[in-house]
RNA sequence: UGGGGUGUAGCCAAGCGGUAAGGCUUCGGACUCUGAAUCCGACAUGCACUGGUUCGAUCCCGGUCACCCCAGCCA
């Protein structure tokens, strides 16, 4: 695996040289609302890989102070996705299981005179909060007495008032230029069941209040995050010291990742699913964890995507094609290669005995002979690539099948064509060639060179498929698509579906089985395949230096 | 227009005063029972721009420009 290195190690590692910190403690801490995607994984990658290196821990933290969306469904999908990812969290908690600490913290507040009850409205909260340009101006609330206060905050906690009636503020500074400083509400009330909590609580903690306590309570050293949140580190520090917390834990931000041509906010992902532009969250086109497994990709390609993109504190957009790198480099050793034919085009060895069927040995991986061989069929009567003939050579370079000319079989032998069978409308149906048993794969002959190499599959045997060819949701940025809504730039033409055939060896394959179709790419068996039929999503492409017009 | 963050090649990204790492992409060439893979080679006299300090600046200082974030009782 890459070795991690980034500017938040080398915090670390000098924060460990100069004694600041003794040990290094990082958590993962999703809201439990939504699926992971591989922004996310970024963050769990980093989390756990950067605690590593110092022999550190790392927690997975639901931060889940907001009943409202949070739901027990995202909990176990969380904690699949990073088991899959490889990783098991030293604890798993839920910011949910402080609330009785941070409670207790936010009357410590009250009495030191830091916070206060406000009865403003939403409305007027917004309206004396001021602009990006004006200050704020203070709520008549802010002085009341600390015994009022902490009357007051009591009562809320007792289910006295109703959502949106009171809310519990820090006494901060309402013209800090700073917006996250002017008086931030520290608690609202949301008479609302939780997920873990049920009715216990009808005040629920702000993430500024309770993401440092809680990074606190757990011992957290460096407190990941993207770096929207690089505004509120003021406030993070303030409630850190005003609550005067034991363990002072360090909020550090990075820039956010993103993947060229998709999307990746959980809003968005949201509406395809919704709209039906997607079967789902595992749609294989979703940047989500689980639509990348289902794609093809694994654990292993993510990590070490991650790991070489590196990451700064700058917001990046990453080309897609990396990705398929990492991914490939993966599976280029691991993958067993197989023939298909996804466009058929039936070819007929005339000088081949009828009804005769002969089967090679072919390696399931040229270049990792340890994965052994597979049979391949052959006889009178295959399937070749229709892209892969051509009646004219248009010149020296093409090096597929064409009249006249010979190619190899991959895995087996050499065929000339010799004619060509046409419908009515002029269409090629059927080619006539010949083969030379002379060319028999292992035979090791040298005497004549092919102009190239081609797959094909024996007609009486191969098994029917459907390959997936799709782009990654594509959402088109050009001149026309500026100022669309993401939905509207949404290219819908990208899934393509080819029905062909493989390698009749293939017929036990199992969901997600990953394969080489050869020049085709990689591809991933999908969970939709039958008996009858095996259904195929293409994970990545290999690169190809053909050009239809050289 | 207040505050904060960030600008290093097509895309990521190291570098933190001593003369621009690495990966991906791209482009040549070799090899090939995958037009793949592999192997060789090429790819920033330049670090947003501009002044200054210095023997020396991508690194320090000043100015300018561009992009991103902040006005939820979301996270």
């Amino acid at each position: 695996m890459a070795e991690i290195s980034n500017f938040i190690k080398t915090i670390m590692e000098n924060d460990l040289k100069e004694g600041k910190v003794d040990h290094i403690a990082t958590r993962f801490p999703p809201e439990p609302n939504a699926y992971l995607h591989i922004g996310h994984a970024r963050a769990i990658i980093m989390d756990f890989e950067l605690a590593k290196c110092f022999g550190g821990k790392t927690n997975l933290r639901f931060d889940d102070t907001n009943p409202v969306n949070e739901g027990a469904e995202y909990v176990d999908a969380i904690i699949e996705n990073l088991g899959w990812l490889g990783y098991t969290p030293d604890n798993v908690f839920f910011g949910s299981d402080y609330f009785e600490k941070t409670y207790e913290k936010a009357v410590l507040l009250i009495k030191k005179g830091l916070a206060y009850v406000d009865d403003l409205s939403q409305e007027e909260t917004t309206a004396y909060r001021g602009t990006l340009t004006e200050p704020g101006k203070d709520s008549p609330y802010r002085n009341r007495s600390v015994e009022e206060n902490l009357r007051l905050f009591e009562e809320m906690k007792e289910g006295k008032y109703a959502d949106g009636e009171k809310t519990l503020r820090a006494k901060i500074d309402m013209a800090s230029p700073n917006i996250n400083m002017r008086d931030p509400v520290m608690y609202r009330i949301l008479h609302r069941e939780h997920h873990r909590q049920g009715n216990k609580w009808c005040i629920y903690p702000m993430y500024d209040f309770a993401h440092p306590l809680q990074d606190s309570f757990e011992g957290i050293t460096h407190s990941l995050c993207s770096i929207e949140y690089d505004n509120h580190r003021p406030l993070y520090d303030w409630f850190v010291e005003k609550c005067e917390m034991e363990h002072v834990p360090h909020q550090y931000e990075w820039g956010r990742l993103n993947i060229t041509n998709t999307i990746m906010s959980k809003r968005y992902l949201r509406q395809l699913v919704e709209g039906n532009y997607v079967t789902g969250y595992d749609d294989p086109r979703m940047p989500t964890l689980v639509g990348l497994r289902r794609r093809g990709f694994t654990p292993s390609s993510i990590k070490e995507f991650i790991l070489y993109t590196g990451l700064s504190r700058i917001n990046s957009t990453t080309n897609a094609v990396n990705l398929d790198h990492f991914l490939m480099e993966d599976q280029k050793m691991s993958a067993p290669r197989a023939m298909t034919v996804m466009d058929p085009l039936k070819v007929i060895i005339d000088n081949y005995p009828e009804g005769q069927v002969e089967y090679f040995d072919a390696p399931n991986n040229m270049e990792n002979l340890e994965l052994g061989t597979h049979k391949i069929a052959f006889s009178r009567e295959l399937y070749i690539e229709r892209e892969d003939f051509i009646e004219v050579k248009p010149n020296k370079k093409w090096k597929r099948l064409a009249l006249d000319s010979e190619v190899r079989l991959m895995n087996s032998y050499f065929i000339k064509a010799e004619s060509v069978v046409k419908d009515e409308n002029g269409n090629i149906i059927e080619v006539h060639a010949s083969y030379d048993p002379e060319t028999r794969s292992g035979n090791n002959f040298t005497a004549r060179k092919p102009n190239g190499t081609i797959q094909f599959v024996e007609a009486s045997t191969a098994k029917k498929a459907k390959f997936n060819l799709f782009e990654p949701l594509i959402f088109d940025e050009t001149e026309e698509t500026k100022g669309l809504s993401f939905i509207d730039r949404l290219n819908k033409e990208s899934w393509i579906v080819k029905e062909g055939y493989v390698e009749f060896d293939l017929e036990n394959t199992v969901p997600g089985d990953h394969y080489q179709f050869m020049r085709n790419g990689y591809y991933c068996t999908d969970k939709d395949s039958t008996k009858e039929e095996l259904v195929f999503n293409r994970t990545c492409s290999l690169k190809s230096s053909f050009k239809p017009n050289n």
